[in-house]
DNA sequence: CGCCAGTTTGATTTGTGTCAATAAGCGTGG
DNA sequence: CCACGCTTATTGACACAAATCAAACTGGCG
């Protein structure tokens, strides 16, 4: 299946390396939209304390796995991460894309342990939240405790998005409407929101979006041939917004 | 759509009617899988006191709408439910099924609005716990704050279960997994789980597995010739679970 | 008892998967 | 710097599972 299959608990990159990372919610240009929203800067220096990070994951290279013990939540700092899991006759779900600012790992604590697997689809630095800790905080600061129910809240929703997508809409539906949540997405971070790079392959936008390879590369070309799009291997141009909310069939 | 679109929240069950139904977490027999797991007898007493029980709702009757204001979390006493999404283009997208002892919601949170409705399948009875004072009662009670956050994660997990079925399980494995779903719920809560009535109709299965009625009934059919099977409308009986377990492909 | 929503079954169409082959990136090492 | 090999992407021909269209049947409820 994968030759990258350690212990991301033993092995990882927030035990192997002891470097300082010297970087603080306070100066990260991604605070208003990751975990600190919402803090006041005392509770922000609290939070602080228990966050943890770590030497950047390489490409490929497993942040968790399914099944071992879940300690912490991960919020990305920079670079992108797939989440999947593996069915039991041991093909691939991706059940979605984590970019910077945005937050993880979040199925593994109903039981202890992850539900899901998390890889890096490029070079990617990670900042890893001990769950416990972040409990006992979020007790007393009735903001960060709220913050996470509407966290896990948005995940829900998130999910139920993509179920709706899988179930109800085409090939060409699905696609343009993940190229408009990467848009999006990045614009939040005050990227260019018709312009940009995709990380992850076109394998695994197809596994996420429930359609082979063939399929994802027949609805770019098809894209591209109709002026909505320029596509250049992973360099995606929106040329025609409108026309993709359009070909997205309004499941924005 | 529907002729059923009033606003629960001024003319639904929790306000129309003064009768008390006198029934209380402690004697309840779900309180083993439901809201109370987990909390001892002086914790049990202050969530009982925020936990509002109003009059059964009716067949086909709405409990929440999307849009409207986030108040409660609710638990399924008696009958079922059904969640539902409705897309941009009107159609309905059924996200997931409600049995006794289950909590619905809780996608609510993240924007103090229903991001999704509920209606009774059946005759329901329901209990519902005001957002905020659950909120406040957990910052005090580590338990019940774990148990939501668990809670949330549970849901965060079934959802990325019911991705993979659509995205990788052909219509039998879909139709299969979701009766031993039911099965095994109704097994939880002390019910044969070999013999059980389907509170949904057929186009609410096949909404929620991206399916057509038509295939639904095709494959209920083949079930039943094949053995599997015993189908006699909403009435089911598995007559080999083994069986069952293997048109479902391992994807439990 | 009759009506209408819900269900079943059949015939046909179609979007996407599968199989196959070529082409284009990209890292590695000569 | 180019040559090599491997992974990833594109394009085409064909197959198939499920959708669609159509019609008959059933059963619950007034």
């Amino acid at each position: 299946m994968s030759v990258h299959l350690q212990n991301a608990s033993e092995t990882g990159p927030f035990r192997a390396c002891n470097h300082e990372y010297k970087v603080s919610c306070e100066t990260c240009r991604l605070s208003r939209i990751c975990l600190p929203l919402a803090l006041d800067s005392g509770d922000l220096d609290q939070l602080e304390t228990i966050i943890q990070r770590g030497r950047p994951l390489q490409k490929n290279e497993l942040l968790y796995h399914e099944g071992t013990p879940f300690q912490s939540l991960y919020a990305v700092r920079s670079g992108a991460l797939k989440g999947y899991r593996t069915t039991p006759d041991g093909r691939e779900q991706v059940t979605g894309f984590y970019l910077p600012g945005e937050i993880l790992g979040m199925d593994g604590i109903s039981e202890n342990a992850h539900a899901s697997s998390a890889r890096a689809l490029e070079t990617a630095a990670v900042c890893a939240v001990p769950f416990d800790s972040l409990e006992k905080l979020s007790a007393t600061m009735p903001g960060l405790q709220r913050h996470l129910f509407q966290l896990m809240s948005r995940e829900i929703t998130e999910d139920q998005l993509l179920i709706t997508l899988l179930s109800k809409n085409t090939a060409d539906e699905r696609v343009a409407t993940l190229l408009l949540s990467i848009s999006r997405r990045n614009a939040r971070r005050q990227l260019s929101a018709s312009q940009f790079r995709l990380p992850m392959s076109r394998v695994d936008i197809g596994n996420y979006l429930g359609l082979t390879v063939e399929t994802i590369s027949r609805v770019f070309s098809r894209l591209q041939k109709s002026g909505v799009l320029s596509v250049d291997n992973k360099e995606i141009e929106i040329l025609d917004q409108e026309a993709l909310q359009q070909a997205a069939n309004i499941a924005a």
